[in-house]
DNA sequence: TTCCGACAGTGGGGTCGCAAT
DNA sequence: ATTGCGACCCCACTATCGGAA
């Protein structure tokens, strides 16, 4: 298959708004595929490459490159060229990769120039990526798209699916169980405002805390122990206390899911830049785990002894997990039987705080582990800072935020009336809102530049954000955690803004 | 008919490892 | 030795479609 009837499809793609016609242009695609084109077709349209990143990034493309006149290129022989793109490694190895990258686009025409482009930097855009490309496999085959779903999340690989799937027809999907060594896309938790917002959705419920660290789901098989991140990454390299710790329980094969954190000598969680650091480590593992030790925490299980335990509730998981995991080393939690009992979830929320913690995840008792899912029955509850700073500066936006400023630059009183930034935010506007400050930073502007403008330090925004971190970008040595808007404060002004020692007197920790 | 779940998009800041300077 | 880049960790929030209620 030719690589411009990719960037075709996916132009069509992105020109239209309507989920039904993108599955079934997909669907048209994935029909048309060789089987042999199928490993590199199927990740291509949802955005992916086979290789995952390949150290080629804006800086690597380098500058523009005429495009071909007539399309030559099929799929399998760009595959073929970053396969060894990727492979390239050691001294000289940017340029020689920048080479390559600009061989394979000087073969390319204009439309295919633009799709390598997006698959390169991971910004394909055509709004439709991998929900869109299960339904359209699904579609393709006749397959029902829940079971391909769920084969999906089983597989942590749509292309495994899809290459099952197109060589031997739906009955291929139930080769796709729960299996020890394989990891699963792990579940993922929504927001609530407050606890009692959650027990109100769920009624009966688990209250656990939530612990600020790494993601990790632990298969053991016997002697063999595999750890890998919220993203399938496996980092069992990584940390040796957790495999270790696998060893030690009572159970020959199971996969766990839980939390990688590190605590200090005084049993308090040190911060997750501390912890992050540590797992990110991968050089010299013995000294970074000498400095910052880190312990697993458990909190469901997902089969054990060769039982899988997806569909079961989570009362009967927890049990499962009591069994085979000691108490230091699960989430503390409480049961709440519903609103009635909300101060008990509002009490475990206090106190999981004062430890240092992060907040709290209500999980209803009833909700199967929905694998890969933002499941309904899992809520985080955090809580939220607030501050009103200053807009500094706005940068101009991208894709659908093109022509609108976006991205705002924040500030706080310092004592001499200038103002310290703080960080930046883009998050937790409306379009409504986009438009208006566009128009409003406008007015206020002083200076143009590329990226956007600066302004005259006068709108008042109130600022939510989740705490604050160490920073040496910003001159205060810190920078906030999260942040995003709430609203724009126009019976404020300047001098009302909040100052840096406000911000210190509320994180004390974080004080020079 | 209205509501709501799921998804894509728009980026933020930090840290590590590697290559370039 | 320092700097720049890419990958990947944490993440919030809005708009939109289309199925559920």
């Amino acid at each position: 298959m030719l690589l411009a009837r990719l960037a075709q499809v996916s132009r069509e793609v992105a020109a239209t708004s309507a989920r039904s016609r993108k599955t079934a242009l997909l669907a048209e695609l994935f029909r048309e595929a060789e089987a042999a084109d199928v490993p590199v077709v199927i990740p291509y349209l949802a955005g992916r490459l086979p290789q995952g990143r390949i150290g080629v990034g804006w800086k690597v493309l380098g500058r523009p490159v005429p495009p071909a006149a007539a399309p030559t290129l099929t799929v399998r022989e760009v595959d073929a060229r970053l396969t060894r793109l990727a492979a390239v490694s050691g001294p000289g190895s940017q340029a020689e990769r920048t080479r390559l990258v600009g061989e394979l686009m000087g073969a390319a025409t204009e439309d295919e120039q633009r799709f390598l482009l997006g698959l390169l930097t991971g910004e394909v855009r055509q709004g439709a990526l991998d929900a869109a490309a299960v339904e359209g496999l699904a579609s393709a085959t006749g397959a029902p798209a829940a079971d391909v779903r769920r084969a999906v999340m089983l597989a942590g690989s749509l292309q495994a699916v899809a290459e099952a799937l197109l060589a031997e027809g739906p009955d291929a999907l139930g080769r796709f169980r729960l299996t020890v060594g394989r990891p699963v896309l792990p579940m993922l938790a929504h927001t609530a405002s407050s606890v009692a917002e959650a027990v109100a959705r769920l009624g009966s419920c688990a209250v656990e805390e939530k612990l600020d660290g790494i993601r990790v789901q632990v298969h053991r098989d016997g002697a063999t122990v595999r750890c890998c991140t919220r993203t399938l990454e496996d980092i069992t390299d990584r940390l040796p206390e957790v495999t270790a710790a696998a060893r030690e329980l009572p159970g020959e094969r199971f996969v766990l899911d839980g939390e990688v954190i590190s605590f200090g000598a005084d049993g308090r969680p040190r911060s997750f830049q501390e912890t992050a650091g540590r797992v990110g480590s991968r050089t010299d593992v013995a000294t970074a785990a000498r400095a910052v030790p880190v312990s697993p925490v458990f909190f469901d299980v997902l089969s054990v002894d060769g039982r899988d335990l997806l569909d079961l509730p989570l009362t009967e998981r927890h049990a499962e997990l009591a069994r085979l995991v000691p108490g230091p080393m699960r989430v503390r939690r409480v049961l709440v039987a519903g609103p009635e009992d909300v101060r008990a979830a509002e009490d475990f929320l206090a106190e999981t705080l004062a430890r240092g913690h992060e907040g709290v995840v209500v999980k209803g008792t009833d909700a199967p582990y929905s694998a890969g899912r933002r499941g309904a029955s899992w809520l985080k509850v955090k809580p939220v800072h607030t501050l009103d700073l200053v807009v500094l500066a706005a940068e101009w936006g991208h894709g659908r935020r093109t022509g609108k400023l976006s991205n705002l630059h924040l500030g706080a009183r310092a004592a001499d009336g200038s103002f310290v930034m703080l960080g930046k935010t883009f998050k937790g506007m409306t379009d409504a809102l986009l438009t208006w400050q566009t128009a409003r930073l406008g007015e206020l502007a002083v200076e143009e530049h590329p990226w956007g403008v600066t302004v005259r330090p006068e709108l008042v925004v109130e600022i939510g954000y989740d705490g604050v971190q160490r920073s040496t970008r910003y001159p205060a040595g810190v920078t906030l955690r999260f942040a995003r808007v709430i609203r724009y404060r126009e019976d404020k002004r300047p001098e009302d803004a909040d100052t840096v020692e406000t911000l210190f007197a509320a994180h004390p920790e974080a004080a020079p």
